[in-house]
DNA sequence: ATCGAAAGTGTAAGCGCTTCCACTTTTCCC
DNA sequence: GGGAAAAGTGGAAGCGCTTACACTTTCGAT
């Protein structure tokens, strides 16, 4: 809400008149629109420059019904993650115009209320899937609002982007089973996200095509602490006299596997050696703990811009047909899955 | 831009007509402003519910002259400190009823049209320090948005948050002298911004405080890929002929601290035995990194909410006065600085 | 010179909402 | 039961901008 030094704010009118025009002309001017003299644009341009003179937005989406503005629902920005998927989304925007208001579900008492108020400012939604329940999804669809999904199970009516998680999951659980391990735990709650579900389900899948019986997973956050946790419950049950202890953890992102990871050794467990440990996202600290952990990680900024892309589209009316992207990972191989040495620099693309 | 599945967006006038009320009512009721009678209300309701109202905030903007939004102007979002800070300013806009337009101007081509451009959209302007040059901080404040810098030095007509910065750095490296290091150097080019600047600050005043010459920063951009560089060149002026080698490195981030401590572990070098490293942020990776880095850690957070409530403050007009806080940080002690086992949990708060 | 097209400009009608004001109905107290 | 006050409602005037449409000027080709 600009508003002079000297009183209230200038509006177009204020233009007009300085530069004895009309505002149709000032608009023509600053709009680049429709024909205008040579001079009429300087008189306006001056205008404006003394007035220090900003166009009011509202005023404009009212007129042209049209906010140039996308809304971007996350559950949470903790973890490097979501920077990058806010900054590839962006960087999109900026570069078409487009504006983008943010809005964080975790710890809103109505998440519901206030999505709803922002599709009043947009012109469409871009909803992460652990930040809205399905019916308020829909809720959004019926007003008519485009909807692009991230990282959820398509929906008819909306667009999904989602980063491929099973394929990957198989592929690196098949590699340690490749490497001799036979008692993998995976560590995560498969309930907690639609993308923690398919590492799990390609988890299952690689034991599955060996004729393995498939464990159980262990329902925990995704937390450091729970990553502790549970590699304190394994180092008691060492002593146990119950069944052999397990000798790989592949954990459901990185947190999890650092905490577990750190918390075996320093307890004398030999990683990879006695157990081998997997992550999921390539945080910064994976590269710098060690062993260094494998890990997969996902194109977070691609998801973003793509996810724009895919909301423009739907709000220009370029496309109708929904579509839905999965875009490829990468395994990401250190010393952490007792990979050999030559293999340590070695990093697989997933298939899209 | 809501509209309904079938046709174009329900307005006002739609559930005015359902309701059999007038618009003026209506409105009432949304708002919960005046009078209304619970018949009103109930049909009011039913009718919004039934034909998805969204109300349009671009014309409720323009009606009360208010956006009840702030603007985010960021440099960037890379590194998990931006996340925090953002998350920490959602947390509060949200609590508040207010909206917020992010902008990230790194690699943005015309930063200053941008921002003016988001100004025409919010009540007020929050602009961390790195992303924005003053001309374009000004232009704002002439056009009359509030304006709130964060991590900048003070300019007048605008509030300020950041978090100390030189006091932490001088108890740091004053520390490190206490601890028999007599050629410590400061890594990251101050003039890359105000904390870094600060920090360099500290440091100095550290060894001039002893009557030691104070070294020269050594210029480089805050990144890994620095920090590796840096402690490269360190590894090859040990064998030449020069002054002593450098006993520990202060650098102005933990991105450098990371690399630069890794690089000298991976060749040999002890640490913190034969050169002591220490960051700034406190990033995940520093507590996993071994040995543990020694950091100081800002409240992000914090930071995000604090300047988000200033802004408000300006934009309702609370406080007129102008208002440059300043946050405390936490120096948070790990190996890597060689300090005594004991000492290793102990962290000691900065004055505010 | 003359005419037609193109270029330049202004007038005015919205866009969907809030809110002042005037008006009608209800409520409550004597 | 009568009156004044309160509660409830609607009409209509904006908020600042875009954009048909109508109008005037300029220009080039005949």
């Amino acid at each position: 809400m600009p508003s002079g030094p000297t009183g209230r704010p200038a509006t177009i009118y204020d233009v007009a008149a300085r530069a004895k025009l009309s505002i149709a002309t000032v608009s023509r001017v600053l709009q680049g629109t429709g024909p205008v003299s040579a001079k009429a644009r300087a008189r306006v341009d001056q205008a404006a420059q003394e007035l220090n003179y900003v166009p009011l937005r509202a005023a404009r989406s009212l007129a042209v019904q049209r906010h140039e503005a996308h809304g971007l629902v996350l559950p949470d920005l903790a973890g490097p993650f979501y920077g990058d998927l806010l900054m590839g989304y962006e960087r999109w925007a900026g570069e078409h115009g487009q504006s983008v208001v943010i809005t964080v579900t975790h710890g809103n008492p109505d998440p519901r209320r206030t999505v709803m108020d922002l599709a009043g400012r947009v012109d469409g939604i871009v909803v992460h899937g652990n930040a809205l329940d399905l019916p308020t999804v829909q809720g959004l669809r019926k007003a008519g609002v485009p909807v692009v999904l991230i990282a959820h199970p398509p929906v008819t009516g909306c667009d999904s982007v989602r980063s491929e998680s099973a394929a990957s999951a198989e592929q690196l659980t098949t590699r340690l089973l490749d490497h001799g391990r036979e008692s993998l735990l995976f560590v995560g709650d498969p309930a907690s996200s639609y993308d923690v579900s398919e590492r799990y389900a390609g988890f299952a899948k690689a034991h599955e095509l060996r004729g393995l019986q498939v464990p159980k997973p262990i329902r925990v956050p995704l937390t450091e602490e729970a990553g502790r946790t549970v590699a304190e419950k394994m180092l008691q049950a060492t002593t146990g006299p119950r069944t052999r202890r397990p000798d790989g953890l592949v954990c459901a992102n990185d947190e999890l596997a650092l905490a577990a990871l750190t918390t075996l050794a320093t307890n004398g467990i030999g990683v990879p050696g006695e157990i081998v440990v997997t992550g999921w996202d390539d945080v910064m600290a994976a590269r710098y703990v060690s062993p260094g952990l494998t890990t997969v990680r996902q194109p977070m900024a691609e998801l973003g811009r793509v996810a724009a892309e895919r909301l423009h589209e739907r709000v220009t009316g370029a496309r109708t047909r929904a579509r839905n992207d999965v875009l490829a990972t990468e395994l990401v191989l250190r010393d952490s899955c007792g990979t050999s040495p030559g293999d340590a620099q070695q990093e697989l693309r997933s298939n899209t």
